[in-house]
RNA sequence: GGAGGACUGGCCGAGUGGUUUAAGGCAACAGUUUUGAAAACUGUCGUGGGUUAACGCCUACCUGGGGUUCGAAUCCCUAGUCCUCCGCCA
């Protein structure tokens, strides 16, 4: 949520960020009227209020001598009626304004690259070779099925499309993936989380996943408004929701395996073979609550862990900085990795790694208080690290055979009983 | 799932309709004292909103929401959470 204060005291840098963000601010004109209307109203029902409470002590104090109390009693009566209806408009004016305020996304910073959509984004880093390979690489899918590991048939039997089941090897690697990510993430300094794969309603508001994209989450049918999580992003942040902590005890990291929930609404016909668009896959997910002076040496931290995950598992990658038209909406800076595919031919995503700035915190009032005793809202980072399905597609395509066997990344070997190869 | 009880500031805790404008204590911070520390003493000590050049003033908040009343931490309704007991259960 951006500061409505920053909105009318910066309207015109304000109008031109979000453009850059493809956001049509045509709504902004409206918002700072009512944010006028919700200040005169504001003062016009608090002036009332105040007379109120004077009129009702001396209410107080006659009744007690036991004198007549008509007269301030039918003012009171007066002014009630009035200021009742200052409340209502208020009521309205404020609701208004926060549902506008909750659909703008995050302003980018000046370091963004500003463009309109994923072809602007700008590569600033490559690492490794893709392999040349004396066969035409199959897709992982098409290899997981011949090595019998990956089953997409029983799980659209079971559920439905976009589903997969595991199997033997491909489930011990995905297990193994997790461990390997998570003692990884221990030894930079993030301490390991498990958290509910569920969320209340308000968790997901404070992270920016609601109002304004319902239709992206899977919500339960109980009693509480509660849905199954997009990532663990959504909880670890809300772990210190509505708190005010002390400077002193920042900056939290935060690792979690999760798995994600999504229903991919709008993505039909994209990625529709294999494990790279699924409705529910594992990650293993960085976040951090920390204060405006330490998030972008942090934001540089988490690039840095999920980059040496890739390295240590010999996978070759690319780091994208994203342009102002394809950034996510709470974000304030966007690197994402891209890890190569062979089957494809191209780099594709496996890490969005995002510094929300005092975005979240804001809805979510993560709130810290400095040294010299100032309130002031925390910033949030969240980052994958890494995305666990498409690490599996990236080391099956990767290390595929001639002969249609695997090869495991040495680093992995050990979390796989000393496996070194995948073969039917 | 059933029956009962509770929820007050960072923490403990008083308060059952009108100087509560939330007592008191602990913790924290600053100062005095001290060679230094401790102790003692003094002071500060919640958050949001409105208003103001500023000091300040006003307003809301006692788990959330709604209601009764001239007036609610206090009474009523509702939701949540926690505790105790019973039942079921990995």
């Amino acid at each position: 949520m951006l500061d409505i204060k920053k909105i009318e005291s910066d309207f015109d840098s304000v109008k031109k960020s979000l453009g850059n963000r493809n956001f049509d601010v045509s709504i902004l004109e409206e918002l700072l009227l009512l944010n006028k209307s919700r200040k005169n109203l504001t003062t016009a029902s608090e002036t009332k209020k105040a007379d109120i409470n004077k009129l009702s002590k001396e209410i107080g104090e006659l009744k007690k001598n036991k004198q007549n109390a008509d007269a301030p009693m039918k003012q009171v009566a007066e002014l009630k009626a009035s200021m009742e209806a200052d409340a209502q408009e208020l009521d309205r004016v404020l609701g208004k304004q926060n549902q506008i305020l909750l659909t703008i996304p995050n302003l980018p910073v000046d370091s963004v690259p500003v463009g309109k959509d994923e072809e602007d984004n700008k590569e600033i880093a490559r690492w490794g070779t893709p392999r040349q390979m004396d066969f035409t690489p199959l897709d992982h899918a098409v290899l997981g099925e011949k090595l019998d590991i990956l089953d997409f048939e029983t799980a659209t039997k079971i559920t439905g499309a976009r589903f997969v089941i595991y199997k033997g090897a491909a489930a011990r690697l995905e297990r193994a993936l997790i461990n390997f990510m998570l003692d990884h993430q221990g030894t930079k300094g993030f301490t390991e989380m498990m958290t509910p794969f569920i969320a209340h309603e308000r968790s997901l508001v404070g992270t920016g996943n609601l109002p304004k994209f319902e239709d992206q989450l899977f919500k339960l049918n109980s009693e509480q408004p509660w849905y199954l999580i997009p990532t663990s992003e959504v909880t670890l942040t809300n772990i210190k929701r509505e708190q005010i902590m002390e400077e002193t005890e920042l900056p939290y990291l935060y690792a979690a395996y999760s798995p994600c929930f999504r229903s991919e609404a709008g993505s039909h016909g994209k990625d529709v073979k294999g494990l790279i668009r699924m409705h529910q896959f594992n990650k293993v997910e960085m976040v951090s609550i920390c204060s405006p002076s330490q998030s972008e040496e942090i934001h540089q931290k988490m690039v840095k862990s999920a980059t040496e995950i890739l390295e240590k598992l010999g996978l070759p990658y690319r780091t994208l900085a994203l342009c102002t038209g394809d950034m996510g909406f709470a974000s304030q800076k966007t690197f994402d990795l891209e890890v190569w595919v062979p089957s494809q031919n191209k780099y594709r995503e496996i890490s969005s790694i995002s510094n929300c700035g005092d975005f979240q915190a804001r809805r979510a009032s993560i709130r810290f208080r400095t040294k010299e005793g100032k309130v002031e809202f925390a910033h949030t980072l969240n980052g994958s690290g890494l995305a666990v399905g498409r690490t599996v597609v990236a080391i099956l395509e990767n290390y595929q055979q001639k002969d249609g066997s695997v090869l495991i990344p040495e680093v992995l070997q050990s979390y796989m009983g000393g496996m070194k190869v995948i073969s039917k």
